[in-house]
DNA sequence: GGATTTCTTTATGCGTCTAT
DNA sequence: ATAGACGCATAAAGAAATCC
């Protein structure tokens, strides 16, 4: 865990329990913040006097008073109780990303909330929806998906490594190599500053464009078998999970303002929103990509949300299975159960 | 010999960064 | 803005060691 991640979390919680701003006082750890062993405490004190981290202290204080004042959250009563998770990462199925517990019923994620909302295995999002937890493992997307426009595209990749002095003999399937040699084959798939040798582009756009359709039909076929499963889907997408929950975010780098959302619960939702339908369809370009399109009624007018899923190899080419990062592409400010904190 | 615990490895998850 | 590379933490898988 980052020095920048845990001050954000814990001068959070401090402008929650009232006290003036943390560089004004003694650094003293409040009884009610529970989670901090003493060394925790020490580096955070530590981590805050640092200059470049003001402006995140400043707007992380902010925050954590803003909560303490909402209609919504505490209504200035002051928390008894403040659990810091810390960097443990919680195990199982979990969809808030908690950082704080108050008072034993507000779950608060403290992490300013990314266009990305997964970044799952692909065969966890199109296969088994987001549910379950990730670890277990499955095959290669690509080679699973797409197998023939997979291997042509390493049968080239492996004529063309070893017409370039790159490499002398290669195996059938790249799996067999280890580690280090499957890491070597993502740097020198790279032809100079291109991306990928003219010779391998072709190859390339085949296997971009199979993964997309096909991932998509697969994420279809895997949404038509239960019922119910699309509005549930849609609710993994945005993060929405079994108990309703607070993001307090910083976004330091655009300075906008900052982003304090309440997140529905499904139940909430459906008090506020008529679910529709999930479309899913495959996006071609230079990237093997899904996109997704919820529609929903609010007062009788239907509304739209929507995102993508970009399938790439995130740790090289031929480096490793390819992994799916969800985006979100509606601005939060419109996302159906996201409600902005007042 | 099989069960159980401990250690090591790696796929997965969660981003951020950079070139274009 | 987009594609995609990079870095790092961690849960789970697999291997090795130890116990009964």
């Amino acid at each position: 865990m980052s020095d920048k991640t845990k001050v954000t979390e814990l001068v959070t919680a401090l402008g929650m329990l009232g006290g003036d701003h943390p560089l004004d006082t003694l650094p003293v750890c409040p009884p009610e913040l529970r989670g901090v062993d003493p060394t925790a405490w020490a580096d955070l004190v530590e981590s805050w006097l640092d200059p470049t981290v003001a402006t995140l202290v400043d707007a992380a204080y902010d925050n954590g008073r803003f909560f303490r004042r909402a209609d919504d959250a505490l209504r200035n009563r002051p928390p008894r109780l403040i659990e810091w998770t810390g960097p443990q990462r919680s195990p199982g199925d979990e969809v808030a990303p908690v950082d704080l517990r108050v008072d034993h019923v507000y779950l608060v994620s403290c992490k300013y909330l990314s266009k990305i909302t997964m970044n799952a295995s692909p065969g966890h999002l199109f296969e088994r929806l987001l549910t379950g937890g990730h670890g277990r493992r499955g095959a290669d997307w690509y080679q699973d998906i797409a197998p023939t426009e997979w291997l042509a595209l390493w049968n080239a990749s492996r004529s063309w490594l070893v017409a370039n002095d790159l490499a002398t003999s290669l195996p059938d399937d790249p799996s067999a190599l280890d580690r280090d040699a499957r890491k070597a084959l993502g740097r020198q798939l790279k032809d100079g500053a291109k991306a990928w040798p003219a010779e391998l582009i072709a190859p390339y756009q085949s296997l971009c464009e199979a993964v997309a359709v096909r991932s998509a039909e697969r994420w279809n076929a895997s949404l038509a078998a239960a019922t119910g499963a699309a509005e549930a889907m849609l609710w993994r997408l945005l993060r929405i999970g079994s108990a309703p929950y607070f993001v307090l975010g910083n976004d330091a780098k655009t300075s906008a303002a900052p982003l304090r959302l309440r997140v529905a619960s499904p139940w909430d939702w459906r008090q506020a929103f008529r679910f529709r339908r999930l479309y899913i369809e495959p996006l071609i370009g230079g990237q093997p990509m899904v996109s997704w399109r919820a529609s929903y009624l609010r007062d009788g007018h239907e509304l739209e949300v929507c995102g993508h899923v970009e399938i790439r190899w995130s740790h090289g080419r031929f480096s490793g299975p390819p992994e799916a990062k969800v985006y979100l592409d509606t601005p939060f400010d419109r996302v159906p159960g996201y409600f902005a904190l007042g």
